[in-house]
RNA sequence: GGGGAUGUAGUCUAGCCUGGUCAGGAUUCAAGCUUUGGGAGCUUGAGGCCCCAGUUCAAAUCUGGGCAUCCUCACCA
């Protein structure tokens, strides 16, 4: 009883499956991902987490560069008239700008960026003159402020976070939709297959659109309570930021036109996802393909041995320095405390080495996913750990497809759509489309719409007004 | 913005109702000895009443305000 008291100190108190909240609140703080800040809605972003940051900005500046995106870097203030240059944006984001108090009489508000379009396509305007110009791809890796009233969450909801937002500007429509639409393709690879995330993907509504945008398009991912986290978006804009921005260039045919955008962005909410779909009741599991050490070496000290094994242990970590390994030599702790403590971290893969390992010339591979331990010779340890960590990556996202696939469940009236949300399903129906209709359903169910599907021809009745609809994803969501 | 709960060392907690001994314990941290195949043991030491007012001879305890956290509704990445 003791012990168990101790291993509850130390580690998580409650299970996942128990008190969801409380969990997710100490792996963020025991596994010293985060902290909080000393305003509320702000939060530090330990170096556990933000080496994981690191990586995913590492990956996608990869991609975007690819695309010939380039990054760049936009001021944190925006004067007010930008802000009011659009109807709907200002309409969507005036609630929680936070206000810059002015130093000097008559000077023009301002207010700390809540997203960088408005002051970005000021730039834009004065930068494109001519068809030559198009297309103009920007990025930027920022922080955003947005003052959130109540209900802050760390990584999911804070007042500030940091996300990428990428900004191109286009001479035809086309291209607008088709690269918003190959962006929205990024992200889905990023989510699948490093972050090891099932997205279902799909257009917004018009009540869940961008403020300002002509489509959205979204990645929803599904959190073990059920509910629904959109793990970035990718808007086509449309001519609505060309035509109050100004923003035009002279065309082939000698005439001038209206320029065509797109914006897209994911933030460190992404960090939230993964905490939540992969972590256990040990702690977080990170997806081995943004771990940044992915393998400790846990020596097994004894007096008689220590020597031997410390020597070999080091031998290892050079061979497998490629894994950015590292050894627990640690002697005032006991093994199984390590064992503990990395596995709250969420290391991918522990080699064990010790005084009876060594005598076979092997040592024990365990995978922090699934727990299973495997004796593996010494001479082959480079490609089990290759093989071990292919291995982790499909099995933490088949696990993640299984759930959310279980998770969906087709509504086909109105009774049925009700008791899928209360049984904290995402639910398949038909809907109109109408944003009265879908306020209605938020009112009686909390539940939004998180997208339209893509590649889905279904159609008929709205299953709670009865008019000709389509096929819409519902769920409560973050 | 609405409703509810809570606030005692890094963490968990006793004390609060009924004001009054140096605020008790566990863990953590530091030093030493001893140990290490799933959170070992002993010794010594360090560290705390969320903040600001008020009531009182006296406040962790009572009152008011602030701040923060959690749950929930509204809003949102």
């Amino acid at each position: 009883m003791a012990e168990k008291e101790k291993e509850q100190m130390l580690g998580l108190t409650v299970k996942k499956e128990d008190d969801f909240s409380e969990w997710y609140n100490q792996v963020v703080l025991k596994a010293q991902l985060a902290d909080f800040g000393p305003i509320k809605g702000f939060m530090v972003i330990r170096p556990n987490a933000f080496q994981l940051w690191e990586k995913i900005q590492n990956i996608f500046n990869e991609v975007i560069q690819e695309k010939k995106v380039k990054n760049a870097y936009f001021p944190l203030l925006i004067p007010k008239s930008f802000f009011e240059k659009e109807a709907s944006h200002v309409e969507g984001f005036a609630p929680e700008l936070a206000w810059i108090e002015n130093k000097e009489e008559g000077e023009e508000k301002v207010a700390i960026r809540p997203t960088s379009e408005t002051i970005m396509y000021d730039s834009y305007a004065k930068w494109i003159r001519s068809w030559r110009d198009l297309p103009l791809r920007i990025n930027q890796w920022c922080n955003v402020l947005r003052w959130e009233v109540k209900q802050t969450k760390l990584f999911l909801r804070t007042r500030e976070f940091l996300w990428q937002e990428g900004h191109c500007v286009y001479e035809t429509e086309k291209e607008c939709l088709d690269e918003a639409l190959m962006f929205l393709n990024e992200y889905k690879n990023l989510m699948e297959n490093y972050l090891a995330i099932p997205v279902i993907t799909g257009e917004k509504t018009e009540k869940e659109r961008f403020p300002g945008a002509k489509q959205t398009f979204t990645l929803e991912a599904l959190m073990p309570d059920g509910k629904a986290l959109q793990m970035g978006t990718s808007h086509n804009l449309g001519q609505n930021f060309s035509k109050t921005f100004k923003i035009s260039f002279l065309g082939k045919d000698k005439k001038e036109h209206l320029a065509w955008q797109n914006s897209w962005g994911f933030s460190t909410r992404l960090l939230g996802a993964i905490i939540m779909v992969h972590g256990d009741n040990k702690g977080i599991v990170v997806p081995p393909k943004i771990a940044r050490e992915k393998i400790v070496i846990v020596p097994i000290l004894f007096e008689a041995s220590k020597e031997k094994v410390l020597m070999k242990a080091k031998e290892l970590n050079e061979k497998l320095k490629k894994f950015n390994s590292f050894i627990d030599e640690r002697e005032e702790y006991s093994a199984g405390f390590k064992f503990n403590e990395w596995e709250l971290k969420g290391i991918p893969l522990r080699l064990e080495l010790g005084p009876k390992d060594l005598e076979k010339n092997q040592c024990i591979l365990v995978k922090r996913n699934s727990g299973e331990k495997k004796a593996i010779k010494l001479n082959d340890v480079e490609k089990e750990i290759e093989k071990a960590l292919n291995e982790i990556h499909k099995e933490m996202f088949l696990k993640a497809e299984k759930f959310l696939k279980e998770n969906i469940v087709k509504a086909n009236s109105w009774n049925e759509f009700i008791k899928a949300i209360e049984g904290k399903k995402m639910v398949e129906c038909i809907h109109c489309l109408s944003p009265e209709c879908e306020e209605e359903i938020k009112n009686t169910t909390t539940a939004s719409s998180r997208c339209i599907p893509f590649n889905s021809k279904e159609k008929g009745k709205c299953i709670k007004c009865g008019k000709e609809g389509k096929k819409v994803l519902f769920a409560k969501a973050y």
